[in-house]
DNA sequence: TTTTTTGTTTCTCATTATGAAACAATTCTG
DNA sequence: CAGAATTGTTTCATAATGAGAAACAAAAAA
């Protein structure tokens, strides 16, 4: 058919169709039903017919009796799951983002950068009233968070330019810086200053001050964020961006490095 | 090769390869190489790299370029992520289960039975100082956990006597129940009295008193419970029973769930 | 050094996934 | 309510594709 990417050399194909209906039907709104794929995916319908009859097999997905449509199950969950306590950083950071949202009154978050997307692997959530939390998984464009910033601001030049090149900055909000120069330039003030501002810039009316975590060969392995109402943290970013310095050191200082 | 089980009729078996990779993978303590899995698997090498491979192209997998391992990426977590957050007697719940952590100071968890293991959708954090609390996605035995044996109690006894021939009752503690007779007499109490108790069963120190949520089927689609140190939660029976009974129905409530 | 184990590629072959078409069962629609 | 259209599922023939064996280079072990 289309012939794939040229490089498509040792990839088996029914995987990959597999692996793209398993997205959409944990993606999708509603449980899916065999031609809503077929269409979507421009997949025949007898395959996607048995791809799904495979994964409800493997009990990744159920078939609603009454509706015949098709649901992604739990145990999907659990994969993730695994994969998320396999991560030493989050152990390790633990107790100190605790701490760090009881001294500021405001949700903590930890993320990792995986496929130029922040992740968010671990959380404190704030017990004030309008406080402002993410879930766990929640996946992030990086030139639009302030924990993503600090990814960027950390990665060699040329990977910079290779990711701009590649992305388009869109505005998910009026503040979203979408002019690569500028951002560049915000860059340079992150790694200066060693923290990063988020001022609305991915969701309106929610701010974070954020941070680097790095490992004991100096690589930035996660950033850790203050978010909350923008009124209470833009108020005061010096109080903030110190706390944030401070315990982002350490927690880079539990995973062995100095200085 | 093995002939597969004999319904095996319109299953995909290179995505039943690939999904037992997957998972292996996932579970596994530290990265995997190549002919690990063929061993562990029982699959041919070359089979398993260009399965790997695959998941590679796709982004489920990275390889580490000095160990030249294969290892999971986070992106498997966006897929449960999303699936977590369709639900909807998750987001229903969402405020009561706040409300009811505030209200005991304890952790609240929310869990359903997704093929018979008790699956944690979310939960609010007590901040007393020696809290406990589950992580989301977490399986846990229906038999050894308050939550668990909630939806136990409301099978029908078909069922049960199924689970029970398949399902070792393993003493997770001292206090599992591991006795099918005495487990189903506790199961009749929990459908008489309305709530669950977990005393140390499935961990040292930690009991949990756990209530069934149904929707407007009358059907129980969840279950909720407080966490907590065993001696707190112990010691004081009568009032968490009251509570989460109490909050359970509201939530039920919001699901449409009327006397 | 040799020997063994590893990841990867090549090659051939038969298995296996595939799509078209036919099917029954629904649902839509006039 | 009838006919049309859409749906999920099965059948079947075909070729494409994944799989295994073996060969390979590279690294690790002996």
């Amino acid at each position: 058919m289309v012939p794939q990417k040229e490089k498509s050399s040792t990839v088996i194909q029914s995987v990959g169709k597999a692996l793209r209906v398993l997205e959409y039907v944990c993606h999708a709104e509603k449980d899916v039903r065999v031609v809503e794929l077929s269409k979507a995916l421009d997949m025949n319908k007898a395959t996607v017919f048995r791809l799904l009859r495979t994964f409800v097999e493997t009990g990744y997905m159920e078939q609603d009796p009454d509706t015949e449509r098709y649901g992604p199950t739990m145990k999907i969950l659990s994969l993730g799951n695994h994969v998320m306590n396999k991560m030493e950083v989050r152990s390790l950071a633990s107790g100190i983002i605790k701490e760090l949202c009881e001294v500021t009154g405001e949700s903590v978050h930890l993320s990792i950068n995986d496929g130029n997307m922040a992740v968010i692997i671990d959380k404190v959530e704030a017990h004030v009233s309008n406080m402002v939390s993410f879930h766990l998984g929640r996946r992030s464009d990086l030139y639009s968070t302030g924990t993503g910033k600090v990814f960027l601001a950390h990665m060699p030049l040329n990977e910079v330019e290779e990711y701009l090149e590649r992305t388009t900055l869109e505005a998910h909000t009026a503040m979203t810086i979408v002019d690569p120069v500028l951002l560049k330039r915000k860059l340079d003030e992150i790694r200066e200053k060693g923290f990063a501002i988020d001022r609305q810039e991915n969701n309106t009316g929610i701010s974070c001050v954020a941070a680097p975590v790095r490992d004991y060969t100096g690589r930035v392995v996660a950033s850790v964020s203050i978010t909350g109402a923008s009124a209470r943290i833009e108020h005061d970013i010096p109080k903030f961006s110190s706390l944030i310095l401070e315990y982002s050191a350490k927690i880079s200082f539990r995973l062995g490095y100095d200085r």
